[in-house]
DNA sequence: AGTTGATACCATCAATGTTGAGGTATACGG
DNA sequence: CCGTATACCTCAACATTGATGGTATCAACT
């Protein structure tokens, strides 16, 4: 696919927190919903995607703990907290402003 | 105002080239246009303007030239080259991709 | 037995915005 | 006419975060 798109820095932990608003996943599965909820446009690298989620257990936005998965391996499972979810809350709508300024700014007509 | 927003990585460089699409300005200049375009939104770091201006001159997108603002003072302007217009097309385009991607996940269902 | 795919982790690097401090020159209030 | 604010530029140190690339385990399929 040539059509993804690397991300730019601070939005990988919305489209995780985002994942995980629909229930407990492990890792790999953020991933995949990511990648497939995006169609294809964003590949979420193991690299980024495991320190995102070190990250938002440490700030206590999700919990983790191990687990089996569905194919039958050791797997971690991450879930929103009561915290996480209102993080979500908090960035959806910073990043919703920040598209309209930038909109905004991008749309601005010539001025003295 | 606390309605500021700090930049996510990355977004810095078409606000400007975008100010610039409008014609030759010096960097203080941009600053206002973007702060100002952007309904006070975004307000511009000059530390993070100015290397942008410099990373943008040395990538070829902007031409840089010693004059003299409005108010008499010795100042730098800054003009798109071609090179530079293409590269605020792309990277317009590539943020309404972005965009709607985000979108997109933030908007997803449940999945199984 | 060997390869592929599912699943996780970590260390190092690169890009870029923030902070903060410094520098000059013009304008403007007192 | 002096001082302070404002216009304008530069730079270094730092923090955050995604990219890269390498490692490890274990199930399933060939």
């Amino acid at each position: 696919m040539p059509n993804e798109l690397d991300l730019f820095q601070g939005t990988l932990d919305i489209l995780v927190l985002r994942a995980l608003s629909h229930g407990p996943m492990h890792g790999y599965a953020v991933a995949r919903w990511i990648r497939e909820g995006s169609d294809g446009t964003f590949r979420i690298l193991d690299g980024a995607l495991y320190t995102s989620l070190h990250r938002m257990d440490e700030k206590g936005w999700i919990d983790a703990e191990w687990g089996t998965s569905e194919r039958g391996k050791r797997a971690r499972f991450y879930e929103l907290t009561p915290a996480g979810r209102a993080e979500l809350q908090q960035r959806a709508s910073r990043w919703d402003r920040y598209v309209s300024a930038v909109a905004l700014v991008m749309a601005a007509p010539a001025r003295a």
